[in-house]
DNA sequence: CCTGGCACTCTCCAGGGGAGAGTGCTAAAT
DNA sequence: ATTTAGCACTCTCCCCTGGAGAGTGCCAGG
């Protein structure tokens, strides 16, 4: 098994890996026995040192681009370097305190995901993702109606504190603003304060048990509660900010591969997928290559933090880049920027 | 003078440099004498037009990349077909139904923009963009204010029949919620139908005149107001779509070039203040190469065309891609999108 | 005024070394 | 038994070269 193997790996042929690895991630080269000899302290000639790197590609974590290239680490070797050699270091302070600044939480919260994404591609010059809250888990607060034309309402919903959809309804048939006021007061009054979810199932059930006692004002209430509520979740919940920095990446010179991965950005779907993985997640994650399930991103590494509010997690924030990325900066920043996050929306009451 | 040669170009020459364009528009390489010779049908030898062509190269019109390559058009002579040679093609019908299909006035105005930046970039495979119309011409139609804490009050601005904005603005004092729907209803009874701008200008006008006169609820009311119209209108007024089209464009195959295009089209700023331009024009409009005013931009071609409601311009819409595009088929997509989508929003009433 | 011919220029590509980097293996040293 | 030095070997990279191909400019003749 190669997990038994790499129990078995020795003291020495670890700090050799591991050093083949920080040196890799620094200068995106592949490392040979001479520089790898010189760059650990271990006084080792460069012969010892192929050795131990034989051994290391025997155990599928390194491997050379060419005969004469030197070596690279194997996405199982980065697997391994991150779970059980890398330490991470703490994030310095103005970088948080720059965190903070700009995570205000008087924001709102379409201002705060913004900034977000835009914070994670500064600080770590990659792509920064955040997936922004989904619909289901927002307490309404208010619910306001208006009627456009004949058959269409405009319906506001007040959500989570300080927070405002609205959608365009079709309706059977024409309601006066008298209606339409006396419906929204209704709802408010009733299911102020209750998940949207749970409204919609009280309005089905209402429309289910009750539906001949129902006076017109209560009708004209649920018609439009259950057409409001159906509607999806905006597709506009990802946001992705500094996509051109993996353009200076060397790694992903080749035009064909960006394609493809910027192809992922556009393609919201596929990164909400891949994010919501993480939802459940306790803390940072890490993906590598092809862990995240996409082609495109094989040579793409994703790290990824969830945040939330009141102990709910409500979404999953980060950075998308090279492989070769640098774990121990870009970890702290993806885990303190989703604290931060979490804290400011917190602070929205 | 340039302008003088250019007049006195025969027939001849405008057809061979006509043929040679539409040529290199297809090929995206150098053409040759030969070639050219065989593509006009002129019945011309290759000499003959090599004299030709060695004259067009003198007005400005042709360059070649090196001695052996053939020649391709320059700038100028891009704006010298665009300008007297070209001849656009009508819009297929099934792609105008399209269009129409997608360009349903029944969307929000967030959607129709969406669709349209979608509908340019898939058609033309270029990069579509959208100017969203600012928000200074926007109506007011309804006001909703709601508490949220001690100093911060939620705003809900209803504009234009269908659009949704809302902010938080910081109050100096805490208001009932009682207080708050006066002050709405007082705005909504006086301001309803009044352009943004005007309102304002009314509510400063106000706070000066009558400051002692005002009791508490108008006092309110103005003070929210003032607040809540000042904020910018959204940084978000700008759309992208589809620029990984740019990415298969065998001239911007440099990566320093392309990651140069795609920051402006991050910079959403720059790309604004070019769509500014055609604000005030009357149809498509064409920007070749630097003519756009943005070094990123010197091997693109901008094409846009402004739309609007009730004859009121109200924004623009544009296409991004490389000088060597297919004008003759952009050009119509471009100009009839903008018509539709301004039949669309005129509908939304 | 057009055309055929011709010398010329330039790119592109394939092939050939040489330099440099790095490896694996073996045999000696510790 | 492990480490090391030495050596032959294998790649890539780069530069050079030479030939093929494409296209040009110019000139002289139709």
């Amino acid at each position: 098994m190669a997990s038994d193997k790499e129990a078995h790996l020795n003291e020495r042929a670890q700090h050799l890996f591991k050093t083949l690895v920080e040196r890799y991630i620094r200068d995106g080269q592949p490392v040979g026995s001479r520089t790898l000899s010189r760059d650990s302290e271990l006084n080792l000639s460069p012969a010892t040192v192929r050795n131990v790197m034989a051994d290391l590609e025997e155990f599928g974590l390194l491997k050379s681009p060419h005969t004469s290239a030197g070596r690279v680490p194997t996405q199982k070797g980065f697997r391994f370097f991150v779970d059980t050699l890398l330490r991470v270091e703490p994030l310095e302070q103005a970088q948080v305190a720059m965190l903070k600044e700009h995570l205000d939480p008087t924001k709102d919260r379409g201002a705060l995901m913004e900034s977000t994404s835009a914070l994670l591609s500064d600080i770590t010059h990659l792509a920064g993702v955040v997936m922004v809250p989904r619909q289901e888990q927002a307490t309404l607060r208010q619910v306001e109606f208006l009627s456009l034309s004949d058959d269409q309402v405009l319906v506001i919903l007040v959500v989570n504190e300080r927070e405002v959809q609205n959608r365009i309804i079709r309706t059977g048939k024409r309601y006066s603003s008298a209606e339409l006021t006396q419906a929204a007061n209704y709802l408010n009054e009733r299911c102020a304060g209750k998940d949207l979810i749970a409204v919609r199932n009280d309005i089905l059930a209402e429309l289910h048990d009750a539906r001949e006692t129902m006076n017109q004002m209560m009708a004209a209430a649920v018609e439009m509660a259950e057409k409001a509520l159906v509607t999806e979740p905006s597709v506009e919940s990802v946001l992705v900010a500094g996509h051109t920095y993996l353009m200076e990446a060397h790694e992903l010179a080749d035009m064909e591969k960006l394609r493809r991965i910027f192809e992922v950005f556009s393609e919201k779907r596929d990164l909400l997928h891949l994010l919501d993985h993480s939802l459940s997640a306790q803390g940072v994650q890490i993906f590598i290559g092809e862990e995240s399930g996409y082609n495109a991103l094989e040579e793409c590494s994703v790290v990824t933090a969830p945040y939330g509010a009141d102990e709910r997690v409500l979404g999953v924030i980060g950075v998308i880049g090279p492989t070769r990325m640098a774990y121990d900066r870009v970890i702290p920043v993806v885990d303190i920027t989703a604290r931060l996050l979490s804290a400011a929306l917190n602070k929205q009451h």
